[in-house]
DNA sequence: CCGCCGATCTGCTGTGAGCAGAATCGGGTG
DNA sequence: CACCCGATTCTGCTCACAGCAGATCGGCGG
């Protein structure tokens, strides 16, 4: 149960840095937040109104979610999506090198 | 060039409160970005390797971007996935009602 | 009036979202 | 060992929509 291998299609990728795909590290998230309530894949899927299969592939960053389908995952494991947002904005930081754990905006002011 | 009238299929809504998508929320991101850096949608577009048309739609929340889209516009207008979505975080705080501001786990903190 | 420009609309096609059924995996029991 | 079961992942399929090209719209200037 250990495969992380997002095919990478970057069409026009501008940035040199690696950065992990917006679904990869949300999946990631929404998966830890089932396991944080020892829930089966069908349970929550259930009450999200999809199916298991496909709650497992959103968690493996295989399938792209349409807002409207994290919208309902995240309200099934009792999250708002402004809370999902952040935290996967921080698990985002956190899986990135020193220096870019410096928000944008405080580069900004050290250059000024 | 003031329309927002996005069609919500909401499959499996279970959260009662009345959140903004999360592709409506980032296409408003998205162009605030643009229009800070005074670009037309064909120059940004141009450079993240998509059509103009498209990244019109993604700014008005009318299509569902692909984490490499989404990672190819942030690259093309020069942010970061992190700064992105750590800055559609806020604007989800700033769009909710006071009481929604406080994050989790604070209210989590305040039962206790 | 016309032409130009930026943005949005419209219609189209290929791709992938989302699913059902099959297969695999891990754990338990006799 | 064989067998069973539940949970998860794999596989193949259908159809909705992502992404685009061409058309249209509104504003502006000559």
């Amino acid at each position: 149960m250990a495969d992380n291998d997002a095919a990478p299609r970057t069409p026009g990728r501008t940035t040199p840095q690696p950065e992990p795909l917006w679904r990869e590290v949300l999946g990631r998230r929404l998966r830890a937040h089932r396991m944080e309530q020892q829930e089966k894949l069908a349970e929550t899927a259930e009450r999200a109104g999809i199916s298991p299969q496909y709650l497992s592939e959103i968690e493996r960053g295989r399938k792209e979610p349409s807002s409207e389908m994290i919208a309902a995952v995240a309200g099934a494991l009792g999250i708002t999506l402004i809370d999902l947002t952040q935290q996967v904005a921080e698990d985002l930081r956190a899986s990135q090198p020193q220096a870019a754990r410096v928000p944008a905006r405080a580069m900004l002011a050290l250059a000024a």
